[in-house]
DNA sequence: GTGAAAGCGCTAACAG
DNA sequence: CTGTTAGCGCTTTCAC
């Protein structure tokens, strides 16, 4: 059970290593029955091969790395990100990768982190969670050589590859709808105008509002920065303009506004309905049931590693864009259900 | 900006190899002018140097693995994943070292990431979430050289290095808070009894009934998988045995059973008093605020992490052993406060 | 279809 | 204190 080497299987099969390699990565010209006895050996030795002398010869490590940036601090609060991960590292065992995992939450993280994310570092490619404007190890990554994927569409968008999903046009769904439901006073609750996210989905309501004129009115508009504390007191600062509709740019911040809009006596989707975005996996329910705009956010990280895989293998250097759609699902939060659900 | 190697920087600075490598190391044995140039020439350069060549070499990685088992379904909806994995990251960090993420959820993930999570797949270590009893990959790894710590205490701990936190002494604790404010009727609704953090809850709460004699009323006693919705279905069975107090091994649970309490039109904690365990951050708060016993999570990623290290660099061959105080947080659910805060 | 040989970039004795 | 010399275990031409 010692650490067996090519060498070794090669002698105990009486061919060279070379071939034993041949076989081991599934390569051409070996004759059939060579392979077959070759792999037998294999098999009941348990040998591996090495993966760091496989790639210090082949200058590959099959191994990708993740990175989620300190502005990303809601990693551990938000359902979002442990969804992501996972479909990240499904997909990553589907192509025999390793995922390199790296938090960076300090400047002196940075530091430490940059050596380890590079090709010397190991690492193939990278996905990395689009941080805020000028991240200055964004721009260090972006100009090293190494194949990277944005999961997100970051600032400065033009020459890099990113999966992001249809943002503008999910917010302008959900406001839609409020609107056909008849509701006159629609406000939104805006993600940070630092993030693309925050931007585009406040760009779909006023979209919406455009579309059937209706003048923007700015107190019907406000931010929150997606938790559900910060929607809880977005919502607050609506309640003097007296909205009877309310977007809000998270399931988080919907929630929070929910929780403003009961403690003011008032009722969701009776008095004030309701639309949220994401409908990701909570912890624990939201009471009414949220109509919300749903991101498939597990195959976004499934996409991710697709795409960077694809970069990788294919030296790919023109910029990849992979957008994803979304979906409005209604339940009970904006009061087009005639009855309600039991729950 | 190409690809730099020792040699190089070597030739740069009119130095061998060696002395280049011992400079990168913070090895001993080189004048101090001669580091001080070397350092230089590094800085300029933007050397790294390569990781894999590294390894090969020294026989290490500094790369170390997480493994999260299957049973382990619930990672992406559990607070508990994220902070531990953030406490972890950290502390790789730290130590420099490179953090390797390895979700195995079906019996081909298992069979893929083995000859990954081992030392000819690159890894100093592993730390493991330990799973339930017998888990085959658990079983593998325990077999094999690599260092190995679990999070959590396994089933068969003899021989196994773990950490783990006092779960019977907290559950002990809140049970004797909720019994020392006059409950007489004390529920509680355990975690599944085939992981040992349900079993040393449970038993927990046994010892504190013993204490004082009372004797143990088995209706008063449910399961769940830790989950909300399975907190609320427990809550459903234990209404007919009219509990006036519940210890639920998890937040989460005692979120549903609160659910379940409020839903019947009885109130918390004038009705039935609540005390969890956990005290995770929550992304939507619990109303009311719950009196829960706080376990350190992320700080057990850190010790994970600082054993493991341990470990690898002292080549200690005995099991380690730390456990981890909890710490009861008294807040509303459980009646102890005279006046509600207010929120 | 197979083997020999030359590295990949680094560490680690071992001389000096 | 410093340089020389072997490898670490694998991939990858290049002959045969």
């Amino acid at each position: 059970m010692a650490n067996l080497t090519l060498e070794d299987i090669a002698k105990k099969t009486g061919v060279s290593r070379s071939t034993v390699s041949r076989v081991v990565n599934n390569q051409p010209n070996v004759r059939e029955d060579v392979r077959l006895r070759v792999l037998e050996v294999i098999e009941s030795t348990g040998y591996h091969p090495n993966l760091a002398a496989r790639s210090l010869a082949s200058q590959r490590s099959s191994m990708i790395g993740l990175v989620l940036l300190r502005s990303v601090s809601s990693f551990f609060t938000d359902p979002y990100f442990p969804r992501l991960v996972q479909g990240i590292a499904q997909r990553c065992n589907y192509y025999d990768n390793t995922l390199g995992l790296f938090l960076v939450e300090t400047k002196e993280d940075e530091e430490k982190i940059f050596p380890r994310v590079s090709r010397s570092g190991m690492l193939d490619g990278i996905i990395v969670q689009a941080g805020h404007h000028g991240d200055p190890l964004m721009d260090r990554l972006m100009k090293s050589e190494i194949p990277l994927v944005f999961v997100g569409r970051p600032f400065h968008s033009d020459t890099v590859s990113y999966l992001d999903i249809e943002n503008v046009e999910g917010s302008y769904t959900a406001v839609s709808h409020l609107l056909n439901l008849g509701r006159q006073r629609v406000a939104t609750i805006a993600g940070p105008r630092e993030s693309t996210v925050g931007i585009d989905r406040k760009q779909g309501y006023l979209n919406a509002m455009k579309e059937r004129s209706i003048p923007v009115n700015e107190d019907l508009i406000t931010e929150g920065d997606f938790s559900e504390e910060s929607g809880y007191q977005a919502m607050k600062r609506l309640f003097p303009s007296h909205p009877d509709a309310v977007f809000a740019a998270s399931d988080m911040m919907a929630a929070g506004a929910i929780r403003a809009i009961r403690e003011s006596g008032l009722k969701v989707p009776e008095d004030i309905a309701i639309v949220g975005f994401d409908d990701l996996p909570m912890n624990i329910p939201i009471n009414p049931f949220l109509t919300t705009i749903r991101q498939p956010i597990y195959r976004f990280g499934v996409s991710a590693v697709d795409t960077l895989m694809d970069q990788i293998n294919n030296r790919i250097s023109e910029p990849q864009r992979v957008i994803m759609k979304t979906e409005l699902v209604i339940r009970e939060s904006c009061g087009a259900l005639k009855e309600r659900t039991v729950r």
